[in-house]
RNA sequence: GGAGACGUGUCCGAGUGGUUGAAGGAGCACGCUUGGAAAGCGUGUGUGCGUUCACGCGUACCCAGGGUUCGAAUCCCUGCGUCUCCGCCA
């Protein structure tokens, strides 16, 4: 959420972010609603504080024997005027908290403004896209052939948009986290949590999907409890509604978790496959830093997930997404896209954003600096990676003629014991 | 699921319904002391909102939301959370 300060002194600005980011919120309302809930404050202080001062009469007027009835009846009637005021005060407050809620967060100046991701821009690309002697098959194929996945039964359980990993499928999918998580704790010093799958309401709107996303959430409505669509949900929010010491910061966690999506509107969509589940594993990687320091951080996050990609040897690009694709809580993103020489398209495996201090101020996450003061951290956050996309660009770049694949020598250690025929390269 | 206990500041921990933002301690910061450190002494040490050039002032907050009252950290109700015991189950 943004500063109401700020959108008080600087309400062209925010409108203009909105409109970039094509959104809906009534900004002159949200404003009118500031004025008025400041106003109604200050009354309310005004006659809290007669109030106050009058009530503080009663036990010395009753300590010197002074009659009280005229006073009682007179704070009588304040209480009501004080009561009335409150509940008003009340009601607007909660209603300009609502409204705050629905303000995206402002694009940095460096992303290019746009309505879609058809004005996202090139940033950079690894590799080139490998070149085969025979048509490569698709994914979908590799796996039938290989009985890697079970689609079918999967959907006899789930409906559409959920798998079975069957025997080596499951080992190679397994490896690929184990691989993903150890790389990021060894190489670039982040820190291992396995968070909850399942969270509450404010958990959600701490990080921003909330209110604006809840058609795409998996509710427990018995608990009133959400299945999260990424680990980022609860790893942000582990230091919500804390002031923490500011030796702690930066702080680098890296966490493996399932990932539930609605995807509510995509149908139809990408529905072959792995491309777009309703439920599949991800590592994601949060970072907790100080503000002047976030957009190293969020460089350093890029190349983080970068290097993974590199291991495994998977040409790849990367995109800024543009203002009118940015999601709702950030400022800046960056999308990279691995190459799937059987779909013949890039496929995207990871999103890696800053926030700035935006995720912090609604889930209140603050420090306390090297003078005292108190401040919102800046939070971070990117995949790293995705693992289905991941799969599908692994066994599409390393398939042979026969439908069958070599794997990567980085994944050898998690593999090699079980799956002896495999050939590493 | 059943029974009970409890939720106060960075932490521990007081708190008879009436200047209580909240005793006391620890921690932390600064100063004095010291060759240096420890100990000791002194001072300071909440967050949000509003207002002010500023010192400050006002107000809210003792898990959350309601209620009683002229007045609530303190009384009542509801919810959430934590802990203990029992039951059940990975």
């Amino acid at each position: 959420m943004l500063d109401i300060k700020f959108i008080r002194e600087n309400a062209e600005v925010v409108k203009t972010a909105v409109l970039n980011k094509n959104e809906k919120t009534d900004i002159k309302k949200l404003i009118s609603l500031d004025n008025r809930k400041r106003t109604l404050q200050f009354e309310y202080d005004r006659y809290r504080n007669d109030q106050r001062v009058l009530s503080q009469k009663i036990p010395k007027f009753k300590a010197i024997g002074k009659d009280v009835t005229d006073l009682l009846d007179d704070l009588k009637e304040r209480a009501m005027i004080v009561k009335k005021t409150l509940d008003k005060l009340n009601q607007v407050s909660l209603e300009l908290e609502k409204e705050l809620l629905t303000v995206p967060n402002i694009p940095h100046v460096s992303v290019p403004i746009g309505k879609d991701e058809s004005a996202n821009t090139f940033v950079r690309e690894w590799g080139e896209k490998k070149e085969f002697d025979f048509a490569p098959k698709d994914h979908f194929e590799l796996v039938q052939q290989n009985d890697l996945l079970d689609f079918k039964r999967a959907a006899k359980l789930s409906g559409h948009g959920f798998a079975f990993y069957t025997d080596k499928g499951a080992l190679l999918e397994r490896a690929l986290i184990n691989f993903m998580l150890d790389f990021h704790i060894k190489k670039h010093g982040y820190k291992e949590i396995s968070a909850p799958f399942i969270v509450n309401r404010s958990t959600m709107t701490g990080t921003g999907q909330l209110p604006k996303l809840e058609e795409d959430m998996y509710l427990i409505e018995q608990d009133d409890l959400f299945l999260i669509p990424t680990a980022e949900v609860s790893v942000t929010n582990i230091f919500a509604d804390e002031i923490v010491h500011h030796k702690i910061l930066p702080q680098k966690f890296v966490s493996y978790s399932p990932c539930f999506r609605r995807e509510a509107g995509s149908y139809g969509k990408d529905t072959k496959g792995l491309q777009r589940l309703h439920q599949f594993n991800k590592v994601e990687m949060v970072r907790f830093v100080k503000p002047g320091n976030s957009y190293i951080a969020f460089e350093k996050m890029l190349v983080d997930a970068e290097e993974i990609l590199q291991e495994l040897g998977l040409h790849y690009r990367i995109m800024t997404i543009s203002s009118g694709d940015l999601s709702f809580a950030s400022t800046k993103t960056y999308d990279i896209e691995v190459w799937a020489p059987g779909a013949k398209k890039y496929l995207e495996v990871s999103s890696v954003s800053n926030f700035e201090d935006f995720q912090a101020r609604r889930a209140s996450i603050r420090f306390r600096d090297e003078n005292g003061k108190v401040k919102f951290v800046h939070t971070l956050n990117g995949s790293g990676l995705a693992t289905p996309r991941t799969y599908i660009a692994l066994i599409e770049n390393y398939q042979n003629m026969d439908g069958s694949f070599s794997l990567p020598v980085c994944l050898k250690p998690y593999i090699q014991d079980i799956w002896q025929e495999v050939l590493f390269v």
